[in-house]
DNA sequence: TCACCTTGGTGAATATACTGAACAGAGGGC
DNA sequence: GCCCTCTGTTCAGTATATTCACCAAGGTGA
């Protein structure tokens, strides 16, 4: 019953793949993708696992759906993201503060030399992000490893993690949590 | 890969339903329920909606709360971000692909020298992000800007919207959207 | 023009999801 | 003791999901 195929095909396209790529990336034949994305068959969970992990997507992440909301203005310049932080040591800027039923907290975060966000709060979300300058030392759980430009991270937020900038200049981090606990 | 057996056997005997009640009131065979429980077989999303009708679930509600608890490490070197995208045009670089139970895409986004993301598609989702370097006309609803390094955006993926690189070199995003559904 | 690549789709063969009947075990009457 | 009904599982047969080889259309270059 379910007609999922219209919205694999958008996926498809948007990511700009051909069916015989993505069949070659996920490990299924570029037929059966196509008899899927036509409504002609019903996949097996399985398979659709692994079309989707080819499109770095999840089963959770394609059948979830919202409801969203009402007229605004989607862009925000670089002197109209708010702070939340203090400015001086650590700051944390984000973007889309205002957003009707926003459910993702985008920072824009600058650690001054030395700047350590201390033991770490536990919250029931997650968040992912990227050092775009500067060189970060990142601890979550036991782990610990320092972060430089165009490294990233991804972890659930409930285990104790801090930041802290052991670079000789400014660093720089954009990040994402949801849900946007703050 | 998805071991969604044991979650379907408790949701059934949490109703105090027999196999075989879950059966008629489905109208998938017994044997077939039996089988999807004890994960010999990875049932179609047909079948599978069926089940789940008669649970009084739904696809989007059983896969919201799916987990697997695997260890995984939360750091990800700037090479071990996976491709899924086409990295000639537009580049679309994952950190934490293989999270467990991911909520979010972060992506890394690079365009080259006049890339366009082509015609819009609405999905339910909400995304962010922000401008790294170069210059990219982002298209959201009507609404239309150029943004450059600092800028960020955050509107709801329902809306029509795409993204162009307006510059003359190549132009970076890093962006965030929850559930990942792109 | 031709050769050659890509695109997505189709039909026959194969693997697998799905069915219906038959099985073994646990109570419950009586 | 026997009979009946419930539980879940197993097995052979059937429907369908999945594959592989092939097809037709569109684009590119010589």
């Amino acid at each position: 019953m379910p007609k999922i195929g219209l919205k694999l095909r958008e996926m498809r396209r948007r990511r700009d793949l051909s069916v015989r790529e993505l069949a070659a990336r996920s490990g299924i034949s570029h037929s059966t993708i196509s008899l899927i994305e036509r409504d002609k068959m019903s996949p097996s969970i399985d398979t659709l696992s692994a079309v989707l992990d080819a499109l770095g997507t999840t089963l959770p992440g394609f059948f979830s759906d919202l409801q969203s909301s009402l007229p605004y203005t989607p862009f925000y310049g670089a002197e109209d993201l708010v702070e939340i932080g203090k400015a001086e040591t650590i700051s944390y800027r984000v973007i889309g503060l205002n957003h009707p039923n926003r459910q993702l907290l985008m920072l824009h975060e600058t650690y001054a030399v030395g700047a350590d966000t201390g033991e770490a709060f536990a919250h029931a979300a997650q968040e992912a992000g990227m050092v775009i300058s500067g060189a970060v030392e990142v601890t979550v759980g036991g782990q610990k490893k320092i972060l430089k430009k165009g490294d990233g991270y991804y972890f659930d937020s409930r285990l104790p993690h801090c930041f802290r900038n052991v670079g000789e200049e400014r660093s720089e981090i954009l990040s994402a949590i949801t849900p946007p606990t703050y």
